[in-house]
DNA sequence: ATTATTTATGTAAGTACTTACGTAAATAAT
DNA sequence: ATTATTTACGTAAGTACTTACATAAATAAT
């Protein structure tokens, strides 16, 4: 099923409309001449005589156009008058008139009838439900779970990565950090041929001959590589794949790889194709987590080490 | 302060909307391709391969014309593609694209941060929450909430009670009510002479003079009466307001009197006045409830009963 | 005393939904 | 086999707000 917290408040939306909308059924049956969505303004305007339209717009936590609009109907229906202050001319004041009394009067069976209901419907389920609310409008007030999620993901550095194409300055780092993972699974093996070529010359082997180099930067420093090698006007090679050891854990090497693959699907790429080890597990579950498929392909065996040749279809 | 709970819809809504749109500033922070509202059908599309629109519209408790113009948004930003189905011809088949589960994966960290960060949120108020919203959300669901205020109404004949102005066939109704009413609190003193003039002749004395009566009808009876007397083209006479006793404390007196009123008004009258006794005081609360003002009044002693005069001012 | 800032409102336009309605395909009823 | 009903979308228009912007009056800062 779908997680639901991250839904929640679409779930508190949908109450919220339910709510709303079969008060209004309530108050049309009613025949009331004003439209149901006024009647938060005209509970305030019971309570308090005369009031001032910010004072209602912060009373009901809403912005103070909606009060102008729901204001201007109330007084078209004759339900409410408006006054100027005269102490601050820029203050309007809001009074009901007679007639809006006398109609709120002859609605207050139904209103408390509203009231005893929802306050049962929800004692029933948790007498402790509208306190919770309450609590809950103003924990989340202010962009607390804005932050608080920029705080989480800032603490795991995944707000700050960025990836970025070839560089000439970053010609060096290509070289560290794939020697570096080189190295530590394959270091009785030793560098191959193919890598040297590479590693070496990237500008002239990768970016010249229409591939890309990625490179994830953290705090302005090169954590992390990905290139995309042509092979054909068709399929690309994703390879030199690798992240620094400190930097790992942040999700890296997905974003490299995503980046990687978007800058195939751009070049209309139909299949890309990597070589891996079975010695690299993260690896591979990132691959096949990406959608890459491990395929059996004897004929092309470039790297001795490279036991495991895998492809991503784009064509979709 | 405001009673929370018939606003308690509002407060929902209110958080329901910081939530959502707390969700999409960071989202917008990521530059995202999609719109915001869109994260919900994504979410869905994610879990479920392949899924048609009212699926989705269920799912997200929205309704389909919602999901088709969000489901045609994501199509336009290349996010998923629409299928139709070979099995039933009417069904419109969602599924995400490359590129939308390409860009929903990058958009991993910040989904999971989310939901961390709500649950924690929640759980910090109140553990139950989730469960009592969701609790929540089924009991109010297909109207309970109108049907059992409704039920409320009708269980105290609030919602039966129709007034309707004279009409001949109730001219005995009009007798009976006062005469009980009048005996119960002055039976040692009998009808006056002025009384039985209007009891006798309601037509005559009060509507062809520019009055009326209004009767309150409960289960096709009358169960009450209220004149207005025309004093003059500025001032009119509220005048033989009864109830009868079975269905006293539905509130009946005070429909009347607001109908009375709302006539008044309706025929320009300045003031609206009346004669009661001290001895009534259900009514008297009653009248000062709805505006009226008791006066000092010595010239006109009509009724020797009739110790308190009070008056309406209508000019407002 | 002037100027800058804030406050209180008003207006326009946008947003994220909804309801209402129409149509073609599928299913049920006769 | 026809006809009626239901289902699954699609479109248009409405609703209840919002954000963004403008303006005059009040207050604070210089």
């Amino acid at each position: 099923m779908l997680d639901t917290d991250i839904l929640f408040g679409v779930k508190l939306k949908k109450i919220s409309e339910s709510i709303t909308s079969q008060i209004a059924k309530l108050l049309i049956k009613q025949n009331v001449e004003f439209e149901p969505r006024a009647l938060p303004v005209l509970l305030v305007l019971k309570e308090k005589e005369s009031v001032n339209i910010n004072e209602i717009a912060e009373i009901l936590g809403m912005t103070h156009p909606a009060i102008v609009q729901i204001a201007n109907h109330l007084n078209k229906v004759g339900f409410i008058k408006h006054n100027k202050s005269t102490i601050d001319k820029r203050i309007t004041l809001l009074e009901l008139t007679e007639k809006g009394t006398r109609n709120l009067t002859l609605l207050e069976p139904l209103i408390v009838g509203i009231q005893n209901t929802v306050k049962s419907i929800i004692n029933e389920i948790d007498s402790n439900l509208i306190y919770s609310i309450s609590k809950l409008g103003k924990a989340i007030g202010n962009n607390i779970l804005m932050n608080r999620v920029l705080d989480e993901l800032r603490q795991k550095d995944l707000a700050e990565i960025t990836i970025v194409p070839f560089k000439r300055k970053y010609k060096s780092d290509f070289k560290l950090i794939n020697r570096e993972w080189l190295k530590k699974y394959f270091e009785d093996e030793g560098l191959e041929k193919e890598d040297e070529r590479f590693l070496n010359n990237p500008e002239k082997e990768i970016i010249n001959k229409g591939g890309e180099i990625f490179f994830a930067i953290l705090n302005n420093k090169v954590v992390g590589t990905c290139a995309v090698i042509k092979i054909d006007d068709f399929s690309f090679e994703l390879a030199k794949m690798g992240v620094t050891e400190k930097a790992q854990g942040k999700q890296i090497g997905k974003k490299l790889a995503l980046t990687a693959i978007g800058y195939a699907v751009d070049k209309g790429v139909v299949k890309l194709k990597l070589y891996t080890s079975e010695k690299l597990v993260a690896a591979i579950n990132l691959y096949k987590n990406l959608g890459f498929k491990e395929k059996v392909k004897k004929d092309d065996r470039r790297y001795e080490r490279a036991l495991i040749y895998m492809e991503l279809d784009l064509s979709g």
